[in-house]
DNA sequence: CCGGTGTCAATGCAGTTGCATCTATATAGA
DNA sequence: TCTATATAGATGCAACTGCATTGACACCGG
């Protein structure tokens, strides 16, 4: 199966939810943020990764590497944040190239303030839909597309 | 299991891999069609469904519903794929405010050309990582998920 | 110690998206 | 018929993305 260079039908159909139940889904959450005039997705998954960093932080190559964000991405994502206030640069690395990225109160506080809108939509949008055992299921499918090929 | 709003963790796990998977999958599409010196996903969207319209061709708020694309979207795509001579605008609709949309002998070898190669990164990212049964249990999980909830 | 190469991050520029609005036409209702 | 409202599609403007490049520093080999 794997030199193939036609998809099988089945494949193209997979290939076609996909494409269209994850656009649909993100739309759904960025539309449900938006109406609690709360930033957008890509907002959350920064915050998101340096609150789990906690005090130490996260040089901006290591949440490209965690977010698959492109590099003049992050960097301009980080400078927005910081415009808010809601991370800060602190250039104190012993590699005189970088910085370390850390979240502030005021960033934990709006990453919550978005959890409580983002989970909602999850809830409702997956979690409602599917049992937990389809839940699992699907994971477990869509871990076997990951790139590069899980180790698993 | 309808109105809750905090996300099991097996709804969290499946949306993140879902949000995860499908920008990696569109990403290497897209990366395979740009080494090609082809056109954008979004352009090879319309042009499928122009091709399947036929000789009727399509108004463009059918494309709008078909593809998920906003409205300022298609506005502006069709623009492009005109200026380069993949598509026609007739205005010989009998509402004078629209146009119908119709694909081009140029329009439809591209699409060739472009199928040539997305239809390889199907295959290689989806076909040749799952057997067909779980494509296909693959595809109706997504369909659950579908909005507005499928009728199936 | 020094030059060449590699890595980290920022940025100029062109193209695209999102939002709101606008024009033009259609349709419903008094 | 005439006005009010709704629909089709385009567009000005600001924000964002992608690409290529740059600037700054690190590190390796001689």
């Amino acid at each position: 199966m794997t030199e193939k260079t036609n998809p099988s039908p089945a494949a193209i159909k997979a290939w076609a939810r996909l494409m269209r139940v994850s656009r649909q889904l993100v739309e759904r959450a960025e539309d449900a943020l938006k109406d609690s005039s709360l930033p957008p997705l890509a907002w959350y998954d920064v915050l998101h990764e340096l609150a789990e960093a906690g005090e130490g932080g996260l040089r901006p190559f290591q949440l490209i590497e965690r977010t698959l964000f492109a590099q003049y991405n992050i960097s301009r994502l980080l400078a927005r944040l910081e415009a808010d206030g809601l991370v800060e640069k602190l250039r104190v690395a012993d590699d005189g190239r970088g910085q370390t990225i850390r979240i502030t109160g005021k960033g934990r506080e709006t990453r919550r303030r978005m959890w409580a809108v983002y989970g909602r939509s999850i809830a409702e949008l997956v979690g409602a839909r599917l049992s937990n055992d389809d839940l699992e299921i699907l994971s477990a499918l869509l871990g076997r597309l990951r790139h590069p090929a899980a180790l698993e």
